[in-house]
DNA sequence: ACTTGTTAGATTGTCGACAATCTGATTGTC
DNA sequence: GACAATCAGATTGTCGACAATCTAACAAGT
C-alpha cells in the first residue's frame, strides 16, 4: 500500500463558495464598512437562491465581519478606533503565547515554511500588489499559530485575522501612498530562527506596535468623519 | 428627558430561538458529542421548517460546538483530552489579560455585580442544581471579561465558554458524585476585591489548574473508551 | 471469499413563493 | 406647519417541494 496522503476534497456546496466570495469582498474592502447586503440583489448577481446565501451570511456574522439586525438587514461591521485597539492588544497577548508554544516545536520544516511565506510577502511587495501583501504578511505571521499545536488558539487567531485584514485593507485603501518597499519582516524571521525566545516575543510586540500607530491614526480619522 | 436605559428587545426570529434551544441542549449534554442532528426530525419536533433550523445550525458550527460535513450531516463536536488541554491553556492566558485590563476599572458596581454572581453560584450549589452551578460559575468567572472593556476579548471568551461549559457538563454527567459543597470561589472573589493584582492573576491560574486536573482525567478516560 | 456495479431509501442542499416586518411617503387632522 | 394615522413598496423571515448526494444492502462477476 502506497503511503500517499490525500488532502480532503474541496467543499462542493454553493454555500461554501458564497462564503469565500463574500469574505474576500469584505476583506479587500470591495464591500465597505456599514454597507448593507441586499439578499435579493446579491443572490441574483451570483445566480443563486437566497437560502444558501443566507446560510453563508450567518457564518460570516458568527465570524465577526458581518452584523445582523432582524428584519432590518445584514451589514458589514463598522470599524472604530477602539475596535482596532482592542484587536491589537489581544493580538499581542496571543502572539506571546503562540511563540511560547511554537518555540520547542520548531524544526526544519518550520524554518522552510517560514522562508517560503517570507518569500511570498517579498514577492507581493515587489509586485506592488497591496491586497496580496496584506494577505501574505498575515499568513507569515500566522505560522506561529499553526505550529503552536493548539486548535482553539488557531481558531481564535483566524477570527482575529479576518478583522486585522479588514483593518489593514481599509488603511491601505485610504492612503494612496505606495507600500513601504523595505522588508520589515526580516528581523522577525531571523528572531524566530534564533535562540532567544524572549527577544522574539519582545520584537513581535514592538513590531506590531509600529504598524499599529499608523493604523490607529487612520481609525481616529474615521471616527471624526462620522 | 429621563435618563432611562432600555435594554434591547428580545430577538423575535425563530432562528434565534432555535439557536438558544440547540445551544442549551448541547451544553447541558442532552445532545451527546458525536451525535448527528437530523434536520427533518428536529424541524418537525420544533414545528419549524428546515430553513431557520439550518441557519441556526450554521451559527453553532461557527460557534465551534457543531461540526458540519457537506451532504453527510451536522454533528455535535467530539471532545478529546487535547481539546480540553488546549482550551484551558488559552483560558489561562486570557484570564491574566482580562484581570490586567479589568483591574483599574473596578468600582462599586463591579464589586456589587461580583457579589451578586457569587451568590448565584452558592445558591445553585445549595440547590444541588449541577447544570445551573456550572452556568453560574462561568458567569462569575466571565465578569472580568465583561468589565475589561475589550469587545474582541469578550467575544473570544464567550466562544471559549461554550466549550468549557460543555466539557464541564460532560464531566458532571459522567461522575455521579455530588458536587463539592464548599465554596471554591471565596478566595477568587476576595482577591478580585483586594489590592494585589499579581496575586489575583496567580490564583486564577492555580484555581483553574485544580479543576482542570479532574476534568482532564475524565477526558483521558473518554479517549481510552474509543 | 472478495471486489465491483447497481439500486432504493434516506438525508442534505437548493429553489421559488408566500408571510411578516420595516421604512418612508402620503394623507388627514388639529 | 406640526403631528399622528395610514398605506404602498421593498426587504427579510419562513415554508414546502424538488434536486443532488450519500449510505447501505444486494447482485453479479472473478
Amino acid at each position: 500500500m502506497a503511503k500517499l496522503d490525500f488532502s480532503p476534497i474541496a467543499d462542493t456546496t454553493r454555500r461554501a463558495e458564497i462564503v469565500a466570495l463574500l469574505r474576500r469582498a469584505i476583506l479587500t474592502g470591495q464591500l465597505e464598512p456599514g454597507q448593507k447586503l441586499n439578499e435579493l440583489r446579491i443572490s441574483e448577481q451570483m445566480r443563486v437562491s437566497r437560502a444558501p446565501l443566507r446560510e453563508a451570511m450567518r457564518e460570516l456574522v458568527q465570524e465577526g465581519i458581518l452584523t445582523s439586525i432582524p428584519y432590518a438587514g445584514t451589514f458589514v461591521i463598522e470599524v472604530t478606533a477602539k475596535d482596532i485597539i482592542d484587536a491589537y492588544s489581544l493580538n499581542q497577548v496571543l502572539d506571546e503565547f503562540a511563540i511560547e508554544r511554537t518555540w520547542p516545536l520548531r524544526d526544519q520544516r518550520f524554518f522552510d515554511e517560514l522562508d517560503r511565506r517570507h518569500e511570498a510577502v517579498k514577492q507581493a511587495t515587489r509586485a506592488k500588489d497591496t491586497t496580496r501583501q496584506i494577505e501574505t504578511a498575515l499568513q507569515l505571521h500566522g505560522l506561529i499559530y499553526e505550529w503552536a499545536d493548539n486548535s482553539v488558539l488557531l481558531e481564535t487567531w483566524q477570527r482575529l485575522t479576518s478583522r486585522l485584514q479588514m483593518y489593514f485593507a481599509l488603511h491601505q485603501r485610504a492612503r494612496n501612498e505606495p507600500v513601504p518597499a523595505e522588508d520589515v519582516h526580516e528581523t522577525y524571521v531571523a528572531l524566530l530562527k534564533g535562540k532567544d525566545m524572549r527577544a522574539a516575543q519582545r520584537h513581535a510586540r514592538e513590531h506590531i506596535d509600529l504598524d499599529f500607530e499608523e493604523l490607529l491614526a487612520y481609525a481616529r480619522s474615521l471616527e471624526k468623519r462620522i
